[in-house]
RNA sequence: GGGGCCGUAGCUCAAUUGGUUAGAGUACCGGACUGUCAAUCCGGUGGUUGCGGGUUCGAAUCCCGUCGGCCUCGCCA
């Protein structure tokens, strides 16, 4: 009589000491088989864990026939009886003091050898494990990270949900957008020549929320851009997306604050200290060189351009010379900092966009510090202030860089962070979350010659800046805020413009004119027009959360069926020509070649 | 679009740098085995060296092209 597996007593990771003499009926897959001939072993996984069960002809002779045919990842139910394991106990798992004797066993699905080993430590490479992604998914690892996933969004749900937030859908067929990022288009068959385009975020559709009188809106919602694919960018990925009625910044941190001292505790069991320390743009860039610092360790940048901007050395003269900057980074425990390192990272400055990175070590001489190696020789008379300054000591090494400001800061904030991982700074379970605020509304653009927004067009400026719009836009700081967490964008969110006339300054700085600004914001336009409250809001990449505190090294680790880099997902092939039936209902010719 | 790394048995890798029959571990198949913990022991099957072309007496190895995967710059309001 077949064992009714829809009635499991239990889950494979459940059975204790405690639970010794009663009978049991288990299902799952099998981890692992030990065939001794007269007896057998059959290790059972669930997304629970593992328990041993013990087939032996005293059990059921006929069981322990079938159970020595087993193989990995057949699916079976097994009925028995759960025994001490005596002084056999098994300590590397939580069910090992006990073992079940195995007095029936049905095969429910035989399963072919699969094509990588089904386990935490497997060596598949990625290409395998996502081409056959339902069984990368079945590892205890990949169980553990999407489970984490949903406790998060479910932290989440709750948490909005609690402080009064209503969920409600957006769009994903919807209106290209002229800035930003590249639109995935959706062909129109009702309207043919016209296309839909999938959200980039449904960042208009919450402020008319707001305009509509809802007052406290949050979804957990999929966005779509279609650029070019990294470690932590997926075409498709998820946010929350929240905004409020009647708030200042300091209203939607402390929101947002609450919510993330909620995802720590729920998903790591951590109590977050709150308020959050926030720190401004400026200081951030000029500290680290980057709008979302590290500040798990040291290695800050330092200015230097006062005390050698008079230095024989054609790269600081140029640099101080034409309004740039000099600073420099000084790391301690220089025995891991060898030729071939610092060269290696001359190699890697030069690799995205640089010169390199000029270097002095600090060594002890009779009458204070003295430098030696590298650019020694064109500093040597201002060791002593250049140490001084920066707090040098002997067997240190400065790493220094000359340039525009901006030059310098992606060059040394790429130095810091390759020093602090060559020179293992990094502390390992420390969570540095943080607010940047006081981000510049606009940057220009000198290749496009043009004004972008900073955060998005929509964003406020700070009240007291608005008068700079007309006279110096680049002073003007916006009312946007980013959470950053270990040197990572979490979150990124703004007070809105609700006023019409300081919209529409802002479009004409940005370039789009009245006529343009009607034909593609008008729905934003309007709404405003009929009584807007004042809103802001933020919105958190999901992913990227699940990313960082499951300590995964990729996005593709925490999406269940990501695509690779070219944007392919290897399992269903995606995407794929379609047949020229679909493209006429559409009026579509492709000009590519036949695949 | 640019730079870099990689592709050999189902899987992970090796092959003395151009040399004659491409190996190992694991998986799989067969056998032995009543206390294993990724069981062990014995035996066996398994190859379009990603694909196409070229150089050569001879190519996994060198050259050209192409396909695929990863990292990265540009790009990502």
């Amino acid at each position: 009589m077949a064992i009714p597996y829809n009635r499991r007593t239990h889950k494979c990771g459940e059975l204790r000491a405690a639970h010794v003499g009663q009978k049991v009926r288990l299902a799952g897959w099998v981890d692992s088989y030990r065939d001794h001939g007269g007896m057998a072993f059959i290790d059972l996984r669930d997304y629970t864990g593992i328990t041993q069960v013990r087939f032996n002809p005293e059990g059921n002779a006929a069981a322990l026939e079938l159970a020595r045919s087993l193989r990995a990842e057949d699916v079976i139910v097994i009925e028995g009886t759960v025994v001490s394991r005596g002084t056999n106990i098994n300590p590397r798992i939580p069910t090992g003091e006990i073992e079940v004797i195995g007095e029936a066993l049905d095969l429910l699905s035989k399963a072919e050898p699969p094509p990588f080993e089904i386990s935490d430590r497997t060596d598949a490479s990625e290409e395998l494990r996502l081409k056959h992604r339902y069984l990368d998914l079945r590892r205890p690892v990949m169980q553990r990270v999407f489970r984490m996933r949903h406790v998060i969004a479910k932290t989440i749900r709750d948490y909005f949900d609690a402080n009064g937030f209503v969920e409600i859908e957006t769009p994903f067929l919807t209106k290209s957008t002229p800035e930003g990022a590249r639109d995935y288009l959706v062909p129109s068959r009702v309207r043919q020549g016209s296309f839909y385009a999938l959200p980039q975020s449904p960042q208009i559709f919450k402020q008319l929320f707001m305009v509509a009188g809802f007052d406290r809106y949050a979804q957990i919602v999929r966005c779509f851009r279609d650029e070019d694919l990294r470690a932590d960018r997926q075409p498709e990925f998820t946010q929350l997306d929240m905004e409020m009625s009647f708030v200042q910044a300091d209203d939607v941190m402390t929101m947002v604050e609450g919510c993330a001292k909620a995802i720590f505790k729920n998903a790591l069991g951590i109590d977050m200290t709150t308020p959050l320390p926030r720190m401004t743009y400026q200081e951030a860039m000029d500290r680290f060189g980057i709008d979302r610092p590290d500040t798990r360790f040291g290695l800050e940048l330092q200015d230097v351009t006062d005390l050698v901007r008079g230095v024989e050395f054609a790269p600081f003269k140029e640099a101080a010379g034409s309004g740039g900057v000099i600073k420099c980074i000084v790391a301690s425990g220089g025995e891991a900092l060898t030729r071939k390192v610092t060269d290696g990272l001359t190699e890697e400055i030069k690799g995205i966009g640089g010169v390199g990175v000029p270097i002095v070590k600090v060594a002890a001489g009779d009458a204070g510090p003295t430098f030696a190696t590298g650019i020694a020789k064109h500093l040597e008379p201002l060791a002593a202030a250049i140490c001084a300054r920066t707090g040098a000591k002997p067997g240190d090494t400065i790493f220094f860089m000359p340039g525009t400001y901006d030059e310098v800061c992606k060059y040394l904030h790429h130095v810091r962070t390759r020093l602090a991982e060559i020179l293992k700074l990094i502390p390992e379970n420390r969570w540095d979350l943080l607010w940047v605020v006081d981000f510049p509304l606009m940057t220009y653009d000198p290749d496009e010659k043009r004004w972008f927004s900073t955060h998005h067009p929509f964003t406020a400026p700070m009240d007291e800046d608005i008068p700079l719009l007309d006279t110096e836009p680049n002073k003007a700081r916006s009312k946007a805020y980013d959470l950053v967490l270990n040197g990572t964008e979490m979150a990124g969110g703004s007070i809105r413009i609700h006023q019409r006339d300081v919209q529409a300054r802002v479009f004409n700085l940005l370039g789009i004119s009245d006529e343009e600004a009607q034909l593609k914001f008008s729905f934003l336009l309007d709404g405003l027009k009929y009584g807007a409250p004042p809103h802001g809001g933020i919105a958190f990449g999901l992913d990227r959360w699940v990313m960082m505190l499951a300590k995964m090294p990729s996005l593709r680790d925490v999406v269940a069926f990501p695509k690779t880099q070219r944007a392919v997902c290897l399992l269903t092939g995606a995407p794929t020509p379609v047949a020229a039936k679909q493209l006429d209902e559409l009026a579509l010719i492709s000009k590519a070649p036949p695949a």
